[in-house]
DNA sequence: TGACAAAGCGACATATATGTCGCATAATGG
DNA sequence: CCATTATGCGACATATATGTCGCTTTGTCA
């Protein structure tokens, strides 16, 4: 039953995910979308019918992903260290994957008071970011990996500046070292020193 | 000869500026910008010829007004604090102003592939920025007000970090303490110790 | 104040995106 | 293998934004 269309809706959101990452929600069409898949109109609405709707089910989808990674790994006893370096690896490799970033799609998205007004995915998608993190953080604690800071005040300065920075200095065309420095002071603020 | 077109002008960009910080860049149509102005389409189309051409002018536009701001002030020899403070407020209430900043729209405008690209406007804007940060910087280490700290480096984490975590919070709906943070650890890590 | 220029108007042609529909083709299961 | 259903197609109607143009109205200045 229907094995050929879940593999055509799973191309349609890798390459509507380049799209939105590269040029942002607002910017990518149906249209665009039919030409980075190969499908026609008619085929891609057979699946879709809107930007929205594919938006929402790629959002929706990595963050899920993101909060079973974690907690797989806790449940494995891998040191909080560990898992904190993965996850760090992962916002970078994520920033450095498309010119630009899918977080920006994101806020615009949101921001943007036509669209997903009464949607609640994306702070959905926040309210399980900052679960993951702060699920982190405690388990390092109990480890005695970590030292006892905040969680929420970590997961904001990660998330909110960070990403800040990222998109700043990208937009400014810097070669900025602040992200790695945010970096570094992100692990220097959570590693006990020894 | 032509003061009421200039006076034309001036009310298109008093309310395109609203506009484009309420919903970026590229949501915003010559039709809306009829609509808040009440003009009609060829009234507008005399005056400007794109929302391009429009939302360069203003972003040029407060970039220069920003610098002379504070070069009178410290021709004046107004304490290097108190320019410091103004300025951060001048931030916040932008910030503040409308529900979103149009720092966005400047990001969304600069990093959309399809417009502005050989334009260096915002590049120009953040260099003035950073010329601006530096002087007063100096400024206040020269009046001995001010640590001796690298001016590009408080400029990024202000201009960056402070502004991402802004986005950030507004994007998730959180009344964050966040931004008002970071304000008192840039003026922290400014101001001497006495 | 009258002539000329500037500003403003709205209909029109053009371009592009959306969403639909009947039909064609390909997959699936009995 | 055939019937049935899922998938895919492209033309069409609709909607919205752009940019133009001839005309009217309003300023401006000699």
């Amino acid at each position: 039953m229907s094995q050929k269309g879940d593999k055509t809706r799973q191309g349609i959101r890798e390459k509507a995910y380049r799209l939105f990452a590269e040029k942002g929600f607002k910017e990518v069409t149906m249209k665009d979308i039919c030409e980075a898949t190969g499908l026609s109109r008619g085929g891609l609405y057979r699946h879709y019918e809107s930007t929205e709707q594919i938006f929402l089910e790629i959002v929706n989808g990595f963050s899920n992903r993101q909060k079973s990674d974690v907690f797989v790994k806790m449940e494995q006893h891998i040191p909080a260290a560990d898992i904190l370096e993965e996850l760090l690896a992962k916002y970078e490799s994520e920033m450095m994957d498309c010119e630009n970033s899918i977080s920006l799609a994101i806020y615009e998205f949101y921001s943007n008071p036509t669209i997903g007004k009464e949607d609640n995915s994306v702070k959905k998608q926040y309210e399980i970011s900052k679960e993951v993190w702060a699920a982190l953080i405690n388990y390092g604690i109990g480890t005695n990996e970590f030292q006892c800071v905040d969680p929420e005040a970590v997961f904001h300065v990660l998330v909110f500046a960070y990403q800040g920075v990222r998109m700043y200095s990208r937009l400014m065309k810097i070669d900025s070292e602040i992200p790695v420095q945010i970096v570094g002071e992100i692990k220097s603020l959570l590693l006990k020193k020894d």
